[in-house]
RNA sequence: GCCCGAGUGGCGGAACGGCAGACGCGACGGACUCAAAAUCCGUUGUCCGAAAGGGCGUGUGGGUUCGAGUCCCACCUCGGGCACCA
């Protein structure tokens, strides 16, 4: 705050030489990033290939820590930025002192819309700016003293980088599903399984009878990346097709505010739904946090059910559901309005009401007709289907709550079951029956009494009960209590009679892939002149980005909504027009003009890490067996710590375990999963404040007087929420660096809160630890020479004590990431210690040197500095954490509370090991106790030696 | 609407079902100083009490237990995710 008290630097020149300040700090913190930076002291050795060091090896545990992939955004970073990586470099810090080969590094996300954004506006060659940025992020990470291996940081942007992104497009692209073996398999092993018959094609013809053409066609259909027509958000006034985060309520763009068009384009997907299973259940074997798994599981979103087959004079329609159960109590049919079959359904008389209810619906975009105020909208076709369990004539619906993209388009309504439908049928006028029976206290809740009509229902029962209403000449659910038994008896009979079989179906969606822009991957794909599409050889790679001088998607007429993207790279004429040899010769080819995701360069970067500079593979089998591979029957393998915010929860680590899956089945890494360990960090939120018209004004100017708020004389609100530029509340880490150093600012930000916690920044507290570090500085250097004040004589034994429960609690706190308790503990210790030595006059090299060990992975730069003061040549780094000696944890006597009828009444000391009755003793004859007690009757005592005693009177 | 997560002093937060509030900030008092800063030493949940001690206290209401911030049920508030998924 501006009316912060003059820092001691400025106040005069009495502040000791050597006093632990800013200035100091920045200076230490400058000459061992520099050590560190010459010695190599992060680099972490592989056991094989060019950053091979076996020697370094051998012997030691390895841990693999990482930190989520940064974007390296032009706007600097702010103090909630370094909050993960602190606490991983200080984990992984900790780890080295406990022996390990620690790997951590950190590279740039670097393609993506902003960088290119820049560029459309500055005309800037997207990739000056992007390098500009890294280098900006370089210079404030470094200035942290984070432990990361330089040799390690890569980004996604280097040519040598994507290369690999490509290659391993091309490992998927090259591959299919088997359903059989349950993974993926080269496509060349699918031609061979048609040409020998072990397997049929889609429609049967054999393999000899196919032209090329015809079997290109085949496989394509199969590969796990593949062109298709996917439903896109269409936006001709950009040029390019949006997100659904970019559409507006309105159905226009975020920017610019165009029309955006529901259509179908040609696009390129991946077959993610291939694994929804295998990304559902290798989810149980993950060490990640319950809610995120659960997440997942949502998104995947996997339901197990049936397809049934109603039959109707339009031709048989198939419907999905989860309760074939109550398939007796389906009165009508629903589908959505684009299904296939309306047409054919309608009856002349309602050809008008349908074609108008299907127009409004088009019209809709997609979050409006999500987003409705759930009136069951709806009409009838005229049309009919034959319920195929008891033969029933039902009429069908079209209606917009059916959507044609989930399970089969169509649904049999079941109103008696189903809240959704029974709304429907009320607002429509529709039979409701019963296929089970509520319990009477259902009914009773509800204040009706029990009845098996559904007349007399408010709502739809979803629950246990018997079933009802529900059988015909050939089966029976009448009487079954449990759904499952019902669901599995109905689902049989269906099967037997070619009616319908068990299915499963997914809400997860096939992955779009396309992006029409400038600043991503370009697809190592080109086009014959038939449009089919071929991969280009792995020696064609990387296929580099073509220069250009603008970078926008071309704009179209806003309103057409029948035009086609013309994406940036389309407008590189000599490129995408091509000659290439890619295996038969020198021939004419047009080029994908479609650049990868974001997504795609964090779906492996990783591994990239593990071997930077192989120029034979993306990673090195040896190298990643090392680093990532299982441990142990089950185990999943993969990063050993990854830390990262909530907001990647679905979509990044998702996209990410399904193109490690691929990797796996192809046999190119040994792990299964590639985030063993998922911790997720919490954020640094800040308050920001308002005057009395609403503007935000600087939070650096406000101050606070009995809980209200002012600036510069106005009251002002507060509210809370993310550091923003609009907000006027950023503080970054530059000004920390420059106002208490960065082992003060690491130091703080562990020190707030548990790291899966979000928690308010607040400057003015971050003097507390600048305070803690003065005070352990000052402990063992004299502030006005400079020079270590460590005497050589044993410590006592209480000290002593406490320094060895010290060493125990640390060690425990960091290996749980626990670093706010363990810095607590630190402060007490040296609280003991400034006692200590404000009688004894110095600090025992006992105390000090594992004092400075242990504060060292929090506090690196000041550590190493007192390491050296302590007379040690050489990085802290790499000494032992130290170990605490089980001698002097043992205590003889402990300290018990004594409780009456739970209501704490006294201590009493004990020796550790007494017994009960020993307890009991002492705690009777404490006075406060005895009056407490006193003519009450004793009914029981509870002693759980060593920690309470308790004793029950009435 | 459904599903997660969280509610503890003035503030950030501690607490294997066993002494609620460690540690830090802030505030108050003292030492040092001509004075201030810095530093060091204390006090600091709240109410009653001179003190000893006691009453009340972990979002609200119930419950389990010798004993509940911690476990169970219901509710309230805030944060996040999904949102007509058949």
């Amino acid at each position: 705050m501006s009316d912060e008290a003059v820092h001691p630097d400025a106040a005069s020149g009495r502040t000791p030489a050597h006093r632990y300040s800013a200035r100091l700090a920045a200076r230490i913190e400058g000459k061992w990033q520099d050590f560190w930076e010459r010695d190599g002291t992060f680099d972490a050795p592989n056991p094989a290939g060019p950053l091979a060091d076996p020697a370094a090896v051998a012997g030691r545990q390895k841990l693999f820590v990482l930190d989520m992939f940064p974007y390296p955004s032009g706007a600097g970073l702010h103090v909630g930025h370094p909050l993960g990586y602190i606490g991983t470099d200080v984990f992984a810090r900790y780890k080295r002192m406990k022996g390990f080969n620690v790997l951590h590094a950190l590279g740039y996300d670097s393609f993506g819309l902003p960088a290119e954004q820049h560029a459309i506006t500055t005309g800037v060659h997207p990739r000056v700016n992007t390098e500009s940025n890294i280098a900006t992020m370089r210079r404030q990470l470094r200035r942290l003293g984070l432990g990361h291996d330089p040799r390690r940081s890569v980004s996604t942007t280097d040519e040598a980088f994507y290369k690999w992104t490509q290659w391993i497009f091309l490992q998927i692209y090259n591959a299919w599903y088997d359903e059989r073996a349950g993974r993926a398999r080269h496509v060349e092993e699918l031609a061979a399984e048609f040409s020998s018959g072990a397997r049929t094609t889609s429609d049967g013809r054999p393999w000899s009878e196919m032209s090329v053409g015809e079997r290109h066609d085949e496989i394509d259909r199969r590969r796990l990346a593949y062109l298709a027509d996917a439903p896109v958000n269409w936006c001709p006034g950009l040029g390019t097709i949006l997100a659904n985060e970019e559409v507006t309520a309105e159905g226009r763009s975020d920017i610019g505010n165009y029309p955006v068009f529901q259509r179908n384009m040609r696009q390129w997907m991946m077959r993610i739904t291939a694994y929804a299973d295998r990304l559902v259940d290798d989810l149980d074997r993950l060490d990640w946090p319950e809610p995120i798994k659960l997440m997942q599981r949502n998104w995947i979103g996997r339901s197990e059910g049936a397809r049934v087959v109603f039959s109707s004079p339009a031709g048989s329609i198939e419907v999905f559901t989860t309760r074939p159960d109550t398939l007796f109590g389906a009165t009508f049919m629903v589908l959505s309005p684009e299904h296939p079959l309306v047409g054919t359904l309608t009856s002349p008389d309602r050809r008008a009401d349908v074609d108008a209810y299907r127009a409004a619906a088009a019209a809709k975009a997609d979050a409006e007709r999500q987003d409705d105020t759930r009136e069951k909208t709806g009409v009838a076709t005229g049309g009919t289907a034959v319920n195929p369990v008891n033969g029933a004539e039902i009429p069908v619906w079209i209606a917009d709550y059916v959507l044609m993209g989930y399970g089969t388009g169509a649904i049999m309504a079941v109103p008696s079951g189903d809240q959704r439908d029974f709304e429907f049928a009320r607002a429509h006028d529709l039979p409701i029956t019963a296929t089970q029976m509520p319990p009477d206290a259902w009914f009773a809740d509800r204040g009706i009494d029990p009845s098996i009509d559904c007349g007399t229902w408010p709502e739809a029962f979803v629950g246990e009960g018997p079933c009802v209403n529900s059988s015909n000449d050939e089966v029976s659910l009448d009487g079954i209590a449990s759904i499952a038994d019902a669901k599995s008896r109905i689902t049989s009979w269906l099967e037997s009679r070619g009616l319908g079989s068990a299915t499963v179906t997914y809400r997860l969606r096939d992955w779009l892939f396309s992006r029409q822009r400038y600043w991503g991957e370009p697809f190592p794909i080109v086009y014959d002149t038939d449009g089919r599409a071929h991969a280009l050889p792995e020696s064609h790679l990387p296929v580099l980005l073509p220069e250009l001088d603008d970078f926008k998607p071309t704009a179209l007429d806003p309103d057409d909504s029948a035009s086609d993207p013309v994406p940036p790279l389309a407008r590189a004429g000599h490129w995408v027009a091509t000659t290439l040899d890619i295996g038969d010769g020198e021939r004419a080819w047009r080029r994908e003009v479609n650049v990868m995701p974001q997504w795609a360069g964090s779906c492996w970067y990783e591994m990239r890490y593990l071997d930077p500079t192989n120029t034979g593979a993306f990673v090195d089998p040896e190298v990643e067996r090392y680093w990532m591979g299982p441990r142990g029957d089950g185990h999943t393998g993969g990063v050993d710590l990854y830390v990262g915010g909530v907001e990647h929860a679905v979509l990044h680590l998702l996209y990410a375990r399904f193109w490690h899956k691929v990797l796996f089945d192809l046999g190119h890494v040994s792990s299964e999963e590639p985030f063993h360990r998922l911790f997720n960090q919490g954020y640094i939120q800040a308050y920001a404040f308002r005057d009395a018209r609403g503007q935000t004004v600087p939070a650096a100017e406000v101050t606070e007087r009995d809980g209200s708020w002012t600036s510069n004389g106005e009251p002002v609100t507060r509210e809370y929420g993310k550091m923003g530029k609009s907000l006027k509340n950023i503080v970054t880490p530059d000004e920390m660096y420059e106002e208490y150093g960065a082992d003060t600012f690491r130091l703080y930000e562990m020190s707030m809160g548990p790291l899966d916690a979000s928690r308010p920044w607040n400057t003015r507290d971050v003097v507390g630890m600048q305070r803690f570090l003065q005070r352990l500085w000052r402990n063992m250097v004299d502030e006005d020479t400079g020079a270590a004040t460590v005497q050589e004589s044993s410590p006592p034994e209480p000290l002593l004590r406490m320094l060895h429960r010290t060493i125990a609690g640390v060690g425990a706190d960091m290996e749980g990431l626990r670093f706010n308790t363990a810095i607590a503990k630190l402060i007490e210790l040296n609280n003991a210690l400034t006692q200590h030595v404000n009688t004894a006059g110095a600090t025992p090299r006992a105390i000090a040197e594992p004092l400075v060990q242990m504060l060292s992975p929090l506090c690196p730069h000041l550590a190493e500095e007192l390491w050296s003061l302590l007379d040690h040549a050489g990085s802290i780094t790499h000494v032992p954490f130290p170990v605490a000696d089980p001698g002097l944890l043992a205590e003889d006597s402990v300290e018990v509370p004594v409780q009456v009828n739970g209501r704490l009444r006294g201590r009493i000391t004990v020796a550790v090991g007494a017994d009960e009755d020993a307890h009991t003793a002492a705690a009777m004859a404490v006075d406060n106790v005895r009056s407490a007690i006193a003519g009450r009757q004793i009914v029981k005592t509870v002693v759980i030696p060593g920690r309470t005693v308790n004793i029950v009177v009435n």
